[in-house]
RNA sequence: CGGGGUGUAGCUUAGCCUGGUAGAGCGCCUGGUUUGGGACCAGGAGGUCGCAGGUUCGAAUCCUGUCGCCCCGACCA
């Protein structure tokens, strides 16, 4: 029979203790709510000495499951929009995080070093991305020392670190001797979101592990580039988390290839297009299809072009009403962009939408689409009535340049507009007729449509980009000088590659990827501890020194302990055992004990094993190894 | 930056249309009864109703402005 000592709220005892301190009532009350002094400098963590905010209700402000448990389950709080608080149990994962990541970085051959977060702004308007970067930087305005005006900050705080890196291998290394390295921090990014959401998902303070490879030769550099490929894969295997490499844009980075690393998840805010059949997959924004078949022949051209009057018709869809009737696929649809400063056309199928991601491949620093006012300039006509037929064009000296989409390849007599206001031209043939500079990848994918490489229908889901890898070639290390001396006192530039986690938005789409009704369900590396030892009678000695015991087994076995010894109802802690998600869970109750049971019970399972106590330590030990292993030791 | 919404106690919110002393649940504090899946009873603390103007005898409520937040879009290294 155990014997009743309760530590807390114990009648004769304690009122002997408060009153040593002889102060007021409110003073004796403080005494007796302290901790028993045995617990303090104790390395094991008791969740009465610990914080765990948790909350019943979720926040009004979170939409997504994962957001709302990082809320409830005490993770995190915000301080402002996109701006948070990593609460102890948060932190704990965090460092989790980063540590596999570290060790595995190490390992694809990362060296590890630290780098400033607040930049002279120099290094960027340096840099060969300054006009695209400049948009999302936090900026402070002057150091103090007045020579400045509020137009030209000195600092910023950095995004991503390119800009600081290559200047420092620059300076650093000049042979090929000291190539290849490649540097990587875990820290801090500073990016002010136009629109911070779902909690750490965007955030404008985030954490980001951020690598970057210098190689003597685009050999070396593709190597590095699958090294670091490679480790990313571990690196998510380790933490429990399926996330896929896709194709990717290169987007403002610039460079020659890249991969995303996904997540699948609903509330993602990227499309992959993938295809089971081949292993096919990559960012809409990147994906191509086998629309245009290899080896295609034009369809040769029946009738001369002819104009006519199409008064009041400025959309595709009007167009392809009575008495038109022209299908969407057999319209050219001509889309005027501005890019650094001069206009360019895009032509597609009237059936297709623009990637706009894809005229990154085009080259310019910046471009938008064109006001009606600019279009009018240089078409001659409204939008609604334009074309690209040879000498319709108003100003066709003042364009950069007329870029077509394969797919439009495949109109044959199809139907433009006349750059007239109010006629369009039938009969146009694409090779005959119309003044195209180049084509290119230009129209967004869509589900549906042939895979490039086995022909089978693509299909769509969302993702969430936890990681990105980027093989950069010498873009900026032509900018900054980073160059190096060969064996035959040859310099070159070095090739470089960059690389990023997004730790903090990792954190978060593991929890969106593995929770259920009731709460969190951490895998076993990443979870903040990974035992509760959930002790409904904290104050029954016996109880809790079975559960110390029993804590320290778990210790010894290689597991983080947390003993839930707070004076709640168990109720209240069997539901925030649940919330935080701890893979298993040892129950110590009054009812077990007097079977001589306790129970284990994994989060991610409803089963529940009861242990007899003569057997505890050992089944203890041996759960322990088991989910160890499972995760991969 | 465009469109929509919202702001009331630590959290979730009612009240606003139709102006008349600001309510509830959770949480918190005190006492008691409970004690294996978010207990119960009694008592209590806590709100310049985002902020600033205006209308009015009187504003959480109506009007104007402003700020924050949320959603959609645009944007997204």
């Amino acid at each position: 029979m155990l014997r009743c000592h309760d530590r807390r709220a114990n009648p004769s005892a304690e009122r002997e203790q408060s009153f040593v301190g002889g102060g007021s009532e409110g003073s004796q009350l403080r005494l007796l709510q302290s901790p028993p002094l045995v617990w303090l400098g104790d390395s094991m963590t008791h969740w009465s000495q610990f914080f765990i905010p948790t909350l019943k209700e979720s926040p009004a402000d979170a939409e997504i499951p994962s957001h709302k448990l990082l809320i409830r389950a005490g993770l995190v709080r915000k301080l402002s929009g996109g701006l948070y608080t990593y609460m102890p149990l948060g932190l704990r994962v965090m460092q989790k995080l980063t540590e596999i990541c570290r060790q595995e970085i190490n390992a694809g051959g990362g060296i590890e070093l630290w780098m400033p977060h607040v930049h002279p702004v120099e290094n960027w308007q340096d840099g060969p991305r300054w006009a695209a970067a400049r948009e999302i930087m936090f900026r402070v305005d002057s150091a103090g020392d007045g020579k400045r005006g509020p137009r030209e900050p000195e600092f910023v705080l950095g995004p991503t670190h390119e800009e600081i890196i290559t200047p420092l291998v620059k300076t650093e290394i000049t042979s090929y001797r000291d190539l290849p390295k490649n540097f990587y921090q875990i820290g801090t990014k500073f990016r002010n979101e136009i629109r911070p959401r779902y909690g750490l998902m965007r955030a404008r303070e985030f954490v980001m592990m951020d690598a970057y490879s210098f190689d003597a030769h685009d050999e070396g550099a593709v190597k590095s580039y699958f090294a670091m490929k490679s480790a990313y894969e571990r690196f998510f295997k380790r933490i429990g988390a399926l996330a896929i490499a896709v194709e990717a844009d290169t987007g403002v980075m610039g460079g020659s290839y890249s991969h995303e690393f996904m997540v699948p998840a609903e509330v993602g805010d990227d499309d992959i297009i993938y295809c089971e059949e081949s292993g096919y997959a990559a960012n809409r924004e990147k994906a191509t299809s086998g629309l245009v078949p290899a080896g295609w022949a034009d369809p040769a051209p029946a009738g001369a072009l002819e104009e006519f009057a199409t008064p009041g018709v400025v959309t595709i869809a009007a167009l392809e009403a009575a008495p038109y009737s022209v299908p969407a696929d057999q319209q050219f649809k001509t889309l005027v962009y501005i890019g650094d400063g001069k206009p360019f056309l895009v032509v597609l199928r009237g059936c297709d939408e623009l990637e706009e991601a894809k005229l990154g491949q085009l080259g310019f620093g910046l471009f938008r689409p064109a006001t009606p006012e600019e279009i009018v300039a240089v078409m001659g006509a409204k939008p609604g009535s334009l074309g690209t037929v040879r000498g319709t064009i108003a100003n066709p000296a003042a364009l950069a340049g007329i870029f077509a989409d394969h797919a439009v390849r495949l109109i044959g007599n199809g139907t433009t507009g006349a750059n007239k206001d109010g006629f369009h031209l039938r009969n146009v043939n694409v090779q005959r007729d119309l003044a195209i500079d180049r084509f290119g990848d230009f129209r967004r994918v869509k589900a549906g449509e042939p895979c490039p490489k086995s022909g089978q229908p693509l299909k769509s889901r969302r993702g969430i980009e936890v990681g990105h890898i980027f093989k950069l070639g010498t873009k900026y290390s032509e900018k900054f000088g980073a160059v190096y001396t060969d064996d035959q006192k040859q310099s070159h530039p070095m090739v470089m590659g960059c690389y990023g986690i997004g730790v903090s938005r990792t954190l978060q789409a593991v929890i969106e990827q593995s929770h259920d009704a009731d709460g969190i369900v951490w895998p076993w590396t990443v979870a903040p501890f990974q035992v509760l030892i959930c002790l409904l009678d904290p104050q029954v000695s016996e109880a809790l020194d079975l559960a110390r015991r029993l804590a320290t087994v778990a210790e010894r076995a290689g597991a983080d302990v947390l003993i839930d010894d707070r004076m709640e109802r168990p109720g209240v802690k069997f539901k925030d055992a649940d919330l935080i998600g701890i893979p298993l869970r040892l129950t110590i109750g009054g009812k077990g004990l007097k079977e001589g049971i306790v129970e284990l019970k994994r989060r991610s399972s409803k089963d529940v094993a009861k242990v007899s106590l003569p057997e505890a330590e050992a089944r203890l030990s041996a759960e322990i190894a088991a989910l160890s292993a499972a995760a991969g030791g």
